[in-house]
DNA sequence: CAGCCTAGTTTAAACGTTTACGTGTAACGC
DNA sequence: GCGTTACACGTAAACGTTTAAACTAGGCTG
């Protein structure tokens, strides 16, 4: 049905090689002849064989991005960064779902090797070695997250939760809350440990008590109970962080059932910024993950890792920053406020 | 660098045909030979070439799928679908975001030519004429999301916006509302000016008010706004049905900032049910459209007309049904109930 | 004017499959 | 002992590109 190079070529008097490099600008050619065969190509409604091309250059201008999930909120942002990326250097995404199935993981970029594909990115929650391995083997330049380690055709893309909560925390503390709870995800997953970290850590800089951190699963219901526990005690916490977003909503659900006003009487944090944090009542203050901006890195480093020979890997940092909107404020009971300099040194001013 | 066919055929002493059909089953081949081939390819890690595969069958194993954007909510769950059945098939989708831009749609349909797809799926809201004579012209398989017609290689999804208007309007009706207002989106759109279309006829048919429509955006603060409006005449209605569900978040908010209680005063009700539609205050009685199911028939739809040398197209319908949670309630005002034989026939019971 | 460069083009050999034909062997009926 | 059939497999020609290498003029150098 569709036409050939070689009929492009038949119609514009020239042979299929000049054909080939006036697609690809891979040689001069003169102007007349340039002209030429683009006006055949318009005729004919031609347009390039990839398989073909592929077959003779040995790699496809697909690109894999293996995700855990799109119906998870975290990844459609990052998925149309990369695809847009791809789109601009004129190569497509291939977008893969794990579904958090490391059989299913392997499978794919199994897949993605018999397509020929010159690099991935994988950008799922966890790792399996065996995939590392696989691409490697192939030399196929691929970004990780937060994998934890670059090499020779590996990157690496580590996002700073840590930021987030610390701002988060002294933002709190400069509001002036003293008792400030935090309920976390399953510690499995290397962002929830690390979040929990962030928060002991600097809970502890902060003069503040550390120790009033729980771990839940990230989930709305999870927030709901984990917040009914931190309730129950006799001196409850004027506010709590959760790890997520989804976390907190379900803080935001039992602090209505409890009939406890939010921010009034209790202020409370996301993280992660998804779409309906700005939506909730009231909308909430979380930590925004630039997740665009890590669909951009991901392409970004395969990029480059392409154009390089040597297809060295290197690191990418990307940072999170604190969204303040309305579901915190300074404590309602004045005890609270006098610690106002949060700040381990005199407060002065 | 990877293993070929012929590789594995030396390794395993026999022809690359031989090899080429244990791969396909295309051929009956013996017992001992087919595992000597297989061993072989365990060995060597081997994976099929895609692009020669496909350049030598004169098609390939991805499938198109294009939609406006992934990170609009109504989308990940029909990709997710769409590339479960895909990868059950061995084939790949490849999905395109066109941000809705016709322009950006007409150049995907183009790069999916040239990577010689089979079929495609065009879910976008609009449909450019130019891409379905172009699939058409190349006899590639499309299916499209309310396009009206089918045809040879065209087959097309219908959604029944309709029954979950009715269904909610009769909802209401028989929880007794008669002042019942309808908030819809821009009417460009098919799927706002059909679910306009149906509250203005149930309405009618139930005896209620139609004329109590309004048109917004579809958006939160689009809600918001027109939910003002209605709420500033002197007989503001007891419910509001939402043509979507942000919409119906932002009348949940203008209530909210009004002081109305919802359910109690108000009755609200959305249309989509999005993930979030169950985590608002009150948790939003709305419409669910099957999205999951939309994405598997596209599927289906491409993959019955590949089987089918006449390639011919069929229509298939998906409904969409109510989901009552608790944002609708009897109205506060006893007046209102005293109708409550909603049906025209006389209620006997 | 022989030799050499340069710009523009063509020739032809890959690339790794699929698949229409062909070949070879063993079993079987007559 | 010959023709037929069935089965198992091999040969080689596509498929539509890319790209190294060869070719061709025309212009320049000494």
């Amino acid at each position: 049905m569709g036409a050939s190079i070689k009929d492009v070529a038949a119609k514009a008097g020239v042979s299929i090689a000049t054909v080939s490099h006036v697609l690809n600008g891979t040689r001069i050619t003169s102007q007349p002849t340039r002209e030429r065969v683009l006006a055949a190509i318009r005729e004919l409604g031609y347009s390039q064989n990839q398989s073909a091309r592929n077959l003779a250059r040995g790699r496809s201008t697909l690109l894999g991005l293996l995700i855990s999930d799109v119906r998870n909120p975290f990844f459609p942002d990052i998925t149309a960064a990369f695809q847009d990326q791809a789109l601009a250097h004129e190569m497509d995404a291939l977008v893969m779902n794990t579904n958090y199935d490391p059989h299913r993981t392997l499978n794919s970029v199994r897949r993605l090797l018999g397509l020929q594909v010159p690099g991935v990115a994988i950008l799922t929650s966890q790792i399996d070695p065996a995939v590392i391995d696989m691409l490697a083997r192939h030399r196929i330049a691929a970004v990780y997250l937060d994998l934890g380690r670059v090499d020779k055709s590996i990157s690496n893309i580590v996002i700073e939760y840590e930021t987030g909560i610390v701002l988060m925390l002294e933002h709190l503390s400069q509001l002036g809350h003293r008792r400030i709870a935090y309920i976390g995800g399953p510690l499995h997953l290397n962002s929830a440990q690390r979040r929990k970290n962030a928060f002991i850590e600097t809970a502890a800089r902060l003069g503040l008590d550390p120790s009033l951190a729980l771990d839940a699963d990230f989930t709305v219901k999870g927030g709901y109970f984990a917040c009914s526990k931190l309730l129950s005690v006799p001196q409850p916490p004027t506010a709590i962080v959760a790890g997520n977003d989804l976390t907190a909503i379900g803080v935001l659900h039992r602090a209505y059932d409890g009939k406890i006003r939010v921010p009034e009487d209790l202020s409370v944090t996301g993280f992660d910024d998804i779409l309906f944090a700005e939506y909730t009542q009231p909308a909430l203050t979380t930590a925004s993950i630039p997740r665009a901006e890590i669909g951009r890195v991901a392409f970004q480093a395969i990029w480059t890792m392409l154009s390089d020979p040597e297809l060295a890997g290197r690191e990418y940092r990307v940072p999170t920053r604190l969204v303040v909107r309305e579901s915190t404020v300074p404590p309602a009971n004045g005890r609270e406020r006098s610690h106002h300099g949060i700040q381990s040194e005199p407060s002065v001013r």
